[in-house]
DNA sequence: GCGCATTTTGACCACTTGGTAAAACCCACG
DNA sequence: CGTGGGTTTTACCAAGTGGTCAAAATGCGC
């Protein structure tokens, strides 16, 4: 087995090359329609091979999810209490918007992972991303009481702006049968959730 | 194998023990992540038993589909363009937020299948659901021409309703780690979903 | 170019899984 | 009764799966 940290060139390569073929495999199939042959296949690898780097399949998807945790939530974090209220939330679902169309096989991950009930990353959600929330929602929530935003559930704001922005990812297949396979849904989704939040918002 | 169209008391009672338990399971598991034993096992039924009335495994994950897209595809259907088109709207989405709250597993099997690229129900997407709701885009987006309510393009926010109100249902599990595994989120939800299509749509 | 650690492979295994065959069972009807 | 249709079970595959192991091949510092 090699080191916890990837030292040698060859290692920090091949490691590289399973991760990246574990995000493609993994968010196209699920954990268990992925195979360990599919990853070793797309990462250029024998199985063995692959499994002289990662102990196991779990252990692989849980190296994938981690690296993705941070990307996830650092445009939430970027949510500034001392900018202009609208302009943050707005930032912040641009940000989450450009995420989606950027990497959507990282949102079909967790779509996956928490569809499926989160068995792998449930107290994760319950520490990290509560925490994060619970602090974002009160600074949404003092701007609200303060009339520089229509008041407004903190809570369910941020469940929308999630469910809105992912849902061009995780849902790709279905936008592109509505609206015809060479459309690029992302300008006028833009534009759309702009309007609406916008007009939410405004005091 | 048993006719088309089940007739005998027991035929009938059986199918349906295996239709409720395949939708238990797969909306639970994926469809690679469920096996034929534990929907035999849910059902009450052995393995063989069951395959008696389904040919495959496929065979029961396109009975569930079937029999369940009526009921998915009905809120849209209703909305009536002879109808006040804030309430109209309003009205759609209380609809599927209801449809999310008291049908999340139906909810969950859709998502589990578009996620991962709906291959077995893409050509129902393109055809059924593309037809209605090409329909019904042009019905909101001539109340929008008219002025009777903001407009804004239809077919995101046919998006925006269904991702908010699925929401609920397909990550369920994320929604009450943030919120406590004791709180019903819908009452809140669906004030917040008022305020902001009210707010949003309202010339 | 030598020797050692790292990397890669081929052969293999135990287990799960979807599916089958045929015998056994049930039970309404004559 | 008993018999014949529908129903259920027992025993069983063949393929696929995650994972192991020892040996072979390959770097790489000296």
């Amino acid at each position: 087995m090699p080191k916890a940290t990837p030292q040698t060139r060859i290692q920090k390569k091949n490691t590289d090359a399973i991760l990246e073929a574990a995000l493609e495999v993994f968010s196209a199939n699920g954990f268990r329609g992925a195979t360990v042959d599919m990853i070793a296949n797309e990462a250029g690898l024998s199985k063995p091979n692959l499994l002289y780097y990662f102990a196991s399949k779990e252990a692989i998807h849980a190296a994938v999810l981690e690296r993705l945790l941070g990307t996830w939530l650092d445009p939430l974090r970027a949510l500034d209490p001392a900018g202009d209220p609208l302009l943050e939330i707005l930032g912040y679902m641009h940000r989450k918007l450009d995420l989606a169309r950027d990497y959507p096989r990282e949102s079909r991950l967790f779509a996956n992972e928490i569809v499926q009930g989160a068995p792998r990353i449930l107290t994760v959600l319950q520490s990290d991303l509560k925490d994060l929330v619970d602090e974002k929602a009160k600074v949404i929530a003092t701007w609200g009481a303060e009339g520089r935003i229509t008041p407004v559930d903190p809570y369910h704001l941020i469940f929308s702006i999630w469910s809105m922005t992912q849902h061009y990812a995780d849902f790709d297949v279905q936008v592109h049968a509505i609206l015809g396979p060479d459309h690029d849904p992302y300008p006028d989704a833009r534009r759309y959730l702009e309007t609406l939040f916008t007009r939410m918002l405004r005091p």
